[in-house]
DNA sequence: TTGTTGATTGTTGGA
DNA sequence: TCCAACAATCAACAA
């Protein structure tokens, strides 16, 4: 797996931060992936196991190896928790697509939608 | 002082 | 269909 992450590591970071002005303020990021999500739960953890440790680096390989050995099970909620923000971002992306579409449609004043999908009613899945 | 690097995986978007 | 870019994090080092 290490092949493409080789491709990856360096270059793609490297253009971000170069690039990075030259984006689009505008333009929502990307939502985390269930990994990240994961992430942000083991890194506090691990961090309190470990607090002499500090580099991303060390944190990031642990993690990966961790994400390995979870099962689908465990990876489910981070997984659920993802794809509830994909979908908040392809609300965004729509937005940033077509911004005259929100608009047009005067929602400006109404907030209204997005929120309640922290209990949309579809946690009965399982 | 400010900016980049280091590593991880997943997801998305573009070609 | 496949590849490249980007998402968070933060100490540490370099210019």
């Amino acid at each position: 797996m290490k092949a493409k992450a080789g491709s990856r590591a360096g270059d793609s970071r490297l253009a971000v931060k170069k690039s990075k002005a030259e984006k689009d303020p505008n333009k929502p990021k990307r939502p985390p992936s269930a990994f990240f999500v994961f992430m942000d739960t083991f890194r506090k953890e691990y961090k309190e196991k470990h607090p002499d440790v500090k580099q991303v680096s060390v944190i990031g390989k642990a993690g990966g190896e961790k994400w390995k050995s979870l099962s689908d099970a465990e990876k489910a909620p981070y997984a659920a928790k993802a794809e509830k923000l994909k979908a908040e971002y392809a609300k965004k992306i729509d937005a940033y697509n077509n911004p005259q579409a929100g608009e047009a449609s005067g929602d400006s004043d109404k907030s209204k939608s997005e929120v309640n999908d922290e209990d949309d009613g579809s946690e009965g899945d399982e």
